[in-house]
RNA sequence: GGGCGAUUAGCUCAGUUGGUCAGAGCACCUGCUUUACACGCAGGGGGUCGGGGGUUCGAGCCCCUCAUCGCCCACCA
């Protein structure tokens, strides 16, 4: 509160809009958002998850913002030296498929730039997008040192990325394997496990006929009926597979029969993972084209055929039904199992298809060679990457907030595998492995002039890095790492750590697995890359439904704040719901929190007004026994909540201790105390004054953290 | 198939070691052009805290069970 303003002056609405910007503008200039390292006190550090450089900021970067600026706020208001890291994301997969629409609006596609012009063009978008996200979080409040603002293709960063990899790969934890992976037609890229949504599908159980053969192809007048839900797949089929104890089929276990259509012979195979009560107990093997039956064929030595290419074409493994798009395949070879005969019956059928989660097309299981990176792996004596990570939690060193989500976490990681690591995309970190023309591998941080076996040419790996192996060091790389920085030395382990309880998987595992790894040499407590993580809730429209583009829900978070105030905005949703918990937006509430700012407004023009030009001392505790029992409550009132407020937020309950504020401020403060006040006032007594200008003081910068605008004004 | 969350006034939500915990804001009703604020003030109505059972001197808060809604995980041919 700036006491020199003459409460005259003072409009009588609070008009956020005409503050905001000049009040960050003077802090910003001011460089009160760059913290000093001293090494006589413990530092605070928070790492900004760095929103996508796909677009505008979105109401969850609001949420966040309002969760680490109060708890920067009040960190620093402490006198802590206090570091908000922020940064933006090159978001690999997301970008790219932007990018992508970009071009398809002007009827082009990637391949028609070439990689380099693609890339060229995605780095002009970022440059228009990094600069907005940081004027909108700006527009928030959100109090980051810019100074340090860190993109994650920045050169540091690809240092830190190569470093990793590179000492990944010399642990022997990151290997070159041919596995099942999930492939996205659309995209022409693997995914991880992570970003393949599953939802449910009312589809049909095709029950076919594979009729069996005797010697030389004699055909039997018997046949096995199998159960699929992907008749298109049958094409790549290379047996048929029974459970070993189910007596119905004892006897055909090693025939052969005749794949329909293809005129293929198949054996009958005995394999565990069959399961005899489902459908007719037998099951066609694809081990071309689903996960299960790649092991079945891993098991029974069954061949693999691949009959669909990499953008979700029949190719010439399919036979007649070479070149056409698997759906299409799909009707023909129903229509055609039909015309011959081997059709049993239909049923329908509920299951689970899996989508991309960027661009929701469905996902092709096929074998392919990748880059992965062994998390379960013993590197050191007692020491892997899933180990180390759920040991930290376990024992403490980092803590989960809300502790429910610890279980969450634990059940995954516990159970966690492999991490594919390799995209088949343009757009971000380059694999940093070379091979020279007579196939010798040159895995290194800095690109290699030629092959250090024989000097030879070399050809570095196309593919790009999953996003989420670069987000995964935020912690570290943005303070130095892999040089040991003076940023470093201080600032980490980093003190809290936020975001939505949705990319607890992709995010905050990813940075306990590799920030362990890459800093095991500070030891268990050094290494952890933050001592604590908080999950929030999903902002979600008024009728509870998740905001997506596609339904046009989005609210933009920049004009709720120009409409209500930043304040306003950022009171609501720390307010809303408690940490964790989804919430719902709503107009109501936003009002309701921009008349609390208004109501502070006038509580500060009304005690401007009251002390005039009048030099006001504290309440001393000497004058105490002169108070009147009012001054003495509303002073004993403001001093059981600054004991309040501060537990609450050691205890991270934000929204609670901006209700008690509230509480204080609303009904004690300004209903009472100041109504109480006015009637000594009126009678010609100045000593509330005191009382007056303190508690609001006081009461105010306790909301600081909070509401930071209004309350600075 | 596992796991988790929610269910508290008409609405949106608080209620963290079981004992001013039955609350807030909005909405509603009745009064107020009271010189901080109508983005306001004073006052008021409204809830057997999802159902059932249990533990306890005492339970929205602990245990069991059921119901409804939602979410996450899992190689559901």
């Amino acid at each position: 509160m700036t006491t020199q303003t003459p409460g005259s002056v003072l409009p009588p609405a609070y008009e956020p809009a005409r503050v905001e910007s000049r009040i960050y503008k003077m802090w910003e200039d001011a460089g009160h958002f760059q913290p000093r390292i001293d090494s006589g006190k413990p530092p605070y550090t928070i790492i900004m998850p760095p929103p996508n450089v796909t677009g505008e900021l979105h109401l969850g970067h609001g949420l966040e913002d309002a969760i680490t600026d109060t708890l920067v706020r009040w960190h620093r208001m402490q006198g802590d030296p206090t570091l908000w890291l922020p940064g933006e994301d090159h978001a690999g997969i997301a970008t790219q498929n932007v990018i992508e629409r970009e071009l398809a609006k002007e009827g082009l596609t990637r391949q028609d730039l070439g990689r380099e012009k693609f890339v060229e063009r995605t780095w002009m978008w970022v440059w228009k997008y990094r600069s907005r996200i940081a004027d909108q979080h700006r527009k928030l409040g959100a109090s980051a040192d810019w100074s340090r603002d860190v993109f994650t293709l920045d050169p540091a960063i690809v240092k830190a990325v190569r470093t990793t990899f590179v000492n990944l790969y010399n642990d022997g934890l990151i290997y070159r394997g041919l596995r099942m992976i999930n492939w996205c037609p659309r995209c022409e890229t693997a995914l991880s496990d992570l970003e393949v949504d599953y939802e449910d599908v009312a589809a049909k159980l095709y029950y076919i006929r594979y009729p069996m053969v005797g010697e030389g192809g004699m055909p039997l007048p018997d046949y096995v009926v199998v159960a699929t839900t992907r008749p298109e797949t049958m094409v790549a089929d290379t047996g048929v597979a029974v459970n070993p104890e189910d007596d119905r089929y004892e006897e055909k276990i090693g025939r052969m029969l005749l794949l329909p259509i293809m005129g293929r012979e198949i054996p009958v195979v005995a394999d565990d993972a069959v399961k005899s009560e489902f459908g007719t107990g037998a099951v066609k093997v694809t081990p071309g084209h689903d996960p299960n039956d790649w092991e079945i064929g891993q098991r029974n030595d069954l061949p693999v055929i691949v009959a669909i290419d990499l953008r979700g074409n029949m190719n010439d493994e399919a036979g007649p039904y070479a070149g056409m798009p698997a759906d299409d395949a799909r009707a023909a070879i129903l229509r055609d199992l039909e015309d011959g005969g081997f059709m049993d019956h239909v049923e329908d059928y509920v299951h689970s298809v899996g989508h991309c989660s960027r661009c929701y097309t469905v996902v092709q299981p096929l074998p392919s060679e990748q880059w992965w990176l062994d998390v379960r792996k013993e590197y050191a004596p007692g020491h892997s990457i899933s180990g180390d990570a759920a040991k930290a939690v376990r024992d403490g060193r980092i803590s989960i907030v809300p502790q429910r989500f610890e279980k969450v976490y634990l059940n995954w990681m516990d159970n966690i595998r492999d991490w594919c690591i390799s995209r088949q995309l343009w757009w971000g970190h380059q694999i940093p492995v070379w091979t020279c023309t007579s196939g010798h591998r040159t895995v290194q941080v800095d690109d290699p002039p030629a092959c250090r076996q024989c000097g030879a040419a070399l050809h570095q790996d196309d593919d790009v890095l999953d996003t989420w192996f670069s987000s995964g060091l935020a912690t570290h790389a943005d303070l130095g790492w892999p040089d040991d920085t003076d940023s470093l030395r201080y600032f980490y382990p980093t003190s809290d750590m936020q975001m939505g309880y949705d990319i607890m998987f992709f995010w905050c595992a990813r940075m306990i697995m590799l920030g362990l790894y890459n800093m095991r040499e500070r030891g268990a407590e050094g290494s952890v890359p933050f001592r604590n993580v908080l999950f929030h809730g999903l902002i979600r429209d008024a009728k509870g439904e998740k905001m997506t583009k596609t339904k046009g829900n989005v609210v933009d978070p920049l004009t709720v704040a120009a409409t209500y105030g930043s304040d306003a905005f950022r009171f609501a949703v720390l307010t809303g719901a408690t940490l964790g918990a989804d919430q719902k937006y709503s107009d109501e509430r936003l009002a309701a929190a921009r008349n609390f700012a208004n109501k502070l407004w006038n509580s500060a023009r009304f005690v401007l007004m009251k002390v005039g030009d009048r030099r006001v001392r504290r309440p001393h505790p000497t004058d105490r026994e002169t108070f009147a029992l009012e001054d003495r409550w509303i002073l004993s009132r403001l001093e059981q909540l600054e004991l309040d407020v501060d537990s609450l937020l050691r205890a991270y309950q934000l929204g609670e201790a901006g209700r008690y504020i509230e509480e204080f401020l609303r009904n004690e403060f300004c209903d009472w105390y100041i109504e109480m006040a006015k009637v000594r006032l009126t009678a010609g007594d100045e000593r509330p004054l005191q009382v007056l200008t303190h508690a609001l003081d006081r009461g105010l910068r306790l909301l600081h953290p909070f509401m930071p605008f209004v309350t600075e004004e």
